[in-house]
DNA sequence: TCAATTTCTTGAAGTAGTTCAAGTTTTTAA
DNA sequence: TTAAAAACTTGAACTACTTCAAGAAATTGA
């Protein structure tokens, strides 16, 4: 059932059972269709989500009213507005499913006392964390360095199934130009 | 002498004095020359950093062989790469310092030894690197939707004093334009 | 204190992307 | 199984920036 959060959690921490069993009581599975919200701008973000099956996204409507994706979650991610989440802010961001979908929402409550209940969890959530903030600053680099081109077949090289899975006009904005260039250069047209 | 970071944790987490008295144990000042690294492309990152006192950034060379800076670090500001730190691969990055420094440098093996002895640190770094990821994804949403011109003058609203510490060509390039194009935007010939 | 170095400025020419508008293809759902 | 909606394509006109080159101003350090 919450076999993938475990192995996840198993990758940089270790486990009692009794720990599991604590974990798994307070954890429930969402199913969650396409396209629906788990955070609108505007709200304060109260959860965590973890990806079981599907996708979800992270974006913003930009000032000329065009979606501009910030960020993808797919099998094994968090995804989260961490900003609304701590300070308690109503949240720039909108997070919604890209295809129907299995996740675990933390509520924070929850989780609060699950990281007293069992404190290595603290762990495993700072790595995580750590490692998805090394993430944004490669993207950043990528973003910075790469000619638009350039940054489709990297990516494309990077993630082949992943660019199957999702409309190329998120994609396009997640990688910081328009729908119709992607379509240029896919056409080899540019 | 190490106050201002053991200010910055009690922000997070509360520590007894006998936990202030390890940690003070294992930390050392390091007095650090304008322009000198902390952290070259090709190595891998060993160290977190603390910005006691000065200015330290976050860069790459790109491809034309311009320098581009990715993050500033000030005071009470932990600066490191999160992923060549915890994946021991070669750094994508640089760190520099861009004003005369006094920072704290953790080594991965003492801070590893710190938060087996200090567990609760392990809530400090989390918050503190989701904190960190909230703001990189603010740092995109803004890249995304805003001019050039916008960018600047966001920056500088949100930002007035620490414009003024660093110069424009590094800034310039945070914000993603090139030094030529800042020069006219504050000429205002733009 | 002054020479060297670093940083900033300016204008002209070029370009990597956007925008718009319209049409085509694919997917969805009843 | 088909109509509606969503996603993709195309070309032409435009623009927000870059690049280059050269000079001016500010900062640094011996």
């Amino acid at each position: 059932m919450f076999t993938a959060l475990f192995d996840h959690i198993q990758k940089f921490i270790t486990l009692e059972p009794s720990e599991i069993d604590i974990l798994e009581a307070c954890l429930t599975i969402s199913k969650v269709k396409k396209k629906e919200h788990l955070l609108q701008e505007g709200q304060v973000c109260n959860n965590l989500y973890f990806i079981l099956k599907g996708c979800a996204r992270q974006y913003i409507i930009n000032p000329k009213g065009v979606e501009q994706t910030l960020q993808f979650a797919v099998e094994n991610w968090w995804i989260t507005d961490y900003l609304s989440y701590h300070n308690t802010t109503p949240s720039h961001f909108y997070i919604q499913t890209v295809e129907n979908c299995e996740l675990i929402a933390i509520e924070k409550s929850t989780l609060e006392s699950l990281l007293i209940e069992i404190p290595k969890l603290e762990r495993y959530f700072r790595i995580v964390s750590q490692k998805s903030f090394g993430a944004a600053q490669m993207r950043i680099k990528f973003l910075f360095t790469m000619s638009a081109e350039e940054r489709y077949h990297h990516f494309n090289n990077q993630n082949p199934e992943f660019v199957q899975r999702v409309p190329q006009y998120m994609l396009a904005s997640y990688l910081d130009f328009s729908a119709e260039f992607m379509s240029k250069i896919r056409a080899g047209k540019v």
